[in-house]
RNA sequence: GGCCCCGUCGUCUAACGGUUAGGACGCAAGGUUUUCAACCUUGUAACGCGGGUUCGACUCCCGCCGGGGCUGCCA
């Protein structure tokens, strides 16, 4: 099965259509179709610098890869494929000789009024309280077009070069029901439906004529799009029946929607993808969130990746409702995320944020035995200097962090504590300078004592980091090893 | 206004006539070698309303209410 993404170059990547590209990607891949991407630049006045070239990178770092179509590629962006070209503005004559087919059948005709023309004519229907405010709301009257003049006025004002667009005509009193793949059958009636402009003036066509001339031509077979696309499906329909031409199948996914259940907008939330990219989310959690809004297993399964949604997804388990892109899950997501890699991806992936903060730092053993101590408890991977700065500089420990009233600390007590600690670790030799013996020893003598295990632990850990919170002590005394950790509580001492 | 779509915990959702209405996030409490997390346990919280159909409705039908989308020479 064919399937395309078709997105316009008109700003960066929407979050609700990285999701239909989702979706499209997944079925194309699970029947083995290709996944093609088409660039709808038929609006002049909207298209944006720069912006098809962002889509692409965004598309690529979420991992979904055209077979055809426009594809991002060493060189800068590429055409590949046997039915492009695949950028819309690229097509144009191919439009025009469509429409003029259309025209020729008695489908469509031509029309020569002004924009100021069609704006009076709606707001005298509005006046008057027509339902459906349309182009041939008085059976096409009062207006300048083809089917009220005669032919050779048309040809004169062709002539003449007169502006014209090319409108679909909208068959009377007809009832289109069609079945869609997700919501099942919808029906509508021509009644309700304009007259739709299928080439503009300037020569390019709406998306109306584009879609389904290139969705024809380029073979897709299933169009998965937005829900605001449904009330134009009648219109798609009829003009594959116009053309002859099979429909292809067609799945209306459910809207994102703001916290207000409105349409999903960037006034009220974040919707570009490259924000949550930027703010540090991987594209294996954003997918796998992004996918679960308004699709689900039926299982209990929440983890999935990109080849784990090609096996289970179904347009049949999407929601039919709107989903309220609530991002709290999303933070959750990315900590499993982080916590799913191996200890050598992980390292490997923080490795270029440490390095550039602590030039020291370099892939090793030792390296991967400290990243594997800050994996289970971060987020983000841009926490990860943070979290082992102590690794590569002494820390600056200052005595309000070591005194914690919560454990019952205070700084008269820390003299004593810190001789304690320095004295019981000292009796631990380098050769047994393990996670195991340290706790052994430490709590054992604690306990001796008389201090509570936070009394000795908080400010034997906040000497060693200089952090509110790291790993735990024996954590990180025993990935610090005797010398610097006798060395750190010496420093402290010094400090009170 | 008209047309179309939709309606289960705060959020994402399961259920396809018979369940104590399940799971996840969040939140709360407790647990773990101190803190913040992570993790584990427990808890919190929902079928929009009214009629039918049926032995039995979250599930089927109708009406109402509510929400959304569309109503462009934008997509």
């Amino acid at each position: 099965m064919r399937t395309r993404f078709a997105p316009s170059p008109t700003g960066f990547l929407h979050v609700g259509g990285l999701r239909t590209a989702l979706f499209s990607y997944l079925v194309a891949k699970q029947t083995g179709g290709e996944f093609l991407v088409r660039i709808e630049d038929t609006d002049q006045e909207r298209s944006v610098e720069g912006a098809l070239k962002n889509i692409l990178h965004t598309l690529h770092w979420a991992g979904l890869e055209p077979d055809e179509g426009v594809i991002l590629r060493k060189g800068g962006i590429a055409q590949e494929g046997g039915k492009g070209p695949y950028i819309q503005s690229q097509r144009l004559e191919l439009y025009r000789s469509y429409a003029e087919k259309l025209l020729a059948d008695g489908h469509a005709y031509i029309a020569f009024d002004t924009k100021e023309e069609i704006d009076r004519m709606r707001t005298r229907q509005a006046q008057a309280g027509v339902a459906s405010p349309k182009y041939d709301a008085s059976v096409r009257m009062n207006m300048r077009n083809a089917l009220t003049m005669s032919a050779q006025e048309v040809q004169e004002k062709l002539a003449g070069a007169e502006p014209y667009v090319i409108r679909m005509k909208m068959p009377a009193e007809t009832q289109v029901s069609f079945e869609d793949d997700i919501r099942g059958v919808v029906s509508f009636n021509t009644r309700e439906l304009d007259d739709q402009v299928l080439l503009k003036s300037d020569g390019f066509p709406t998306y109306h004529l584009a879609h389904v001339v290139d969705d024809h031509l380029m073979d897709i077979g299933i169009v998965i799009r937005g829900e605001e696309w449904l009330p134009s499906l009648p219109k798609h329909v009829l003009l594959f029946e116009a053309f002859g031409w099979r429909p292809p199948r067609y799945a209306h996914v459910p809207l994102l929607l703001n916290t207000d259940r409105s349409k999903l907008s960037k006034r009220q939330s974040s919707v570009a993808v490259e924000e949550f990219r930027e703010k540090g989310y991987m594209p294996e959690a954003f997918l796998n969130f992004i996918a679960l809004l308004g699709w689900n297993p039926g299982t209990e399964q929440e983890i999935f990746s990109l080849p784990m949604l090609i096996e289970a997804f179904s347009l049949d388990r999407v929601q039919k409702g709107g989903a309220v892109f609530d991002t709290e899950k999303l933070d959750w997501l990315q900590g499993q995320w982080v916590r799913q890699l191996s200890t050598e991806e992980f390292s490997r992936a923080i490795l270029p944020l440490v390095t550039n903060q602590f030039p020291k730092a370099e892939y090793d053993p030792l390296f991967e035995q400290r990243a594997h101590l800050i994996q289970e408890r971060i987020t983000f991977l841009k926490e990860a200097p943070s979290m082992l700065q102590y690794f590569y500089e002494d820390p600056i420990v200052k005595n309000d962090l070591l005194a914690n009233a919560k454990q019952k600390i205070t700084e008269t007590m820390l003299p004593d504590i810190l001789i304690f600690l320095q004295e019981t670790l000292e009796t631990v030799l380098a050769d047994e300078w393990t996670q195991d013996v340290l706790k052994e020893k430490l709590l054992s003598a604690a306990k001796l004592k008389g201090y509570k295990h936070g009394q000795v632990l908080w400010p034997l850990r906040a000497a060693l980091t200089g952090l509110p919170f790291s790993p735990g002590a024996f954590e990180v005394a025993a990935a610090l090893g005797r010398d610097t950790t006798l060395a750190r509580i010496e420093m402290a001492m010094q400090s009170l």
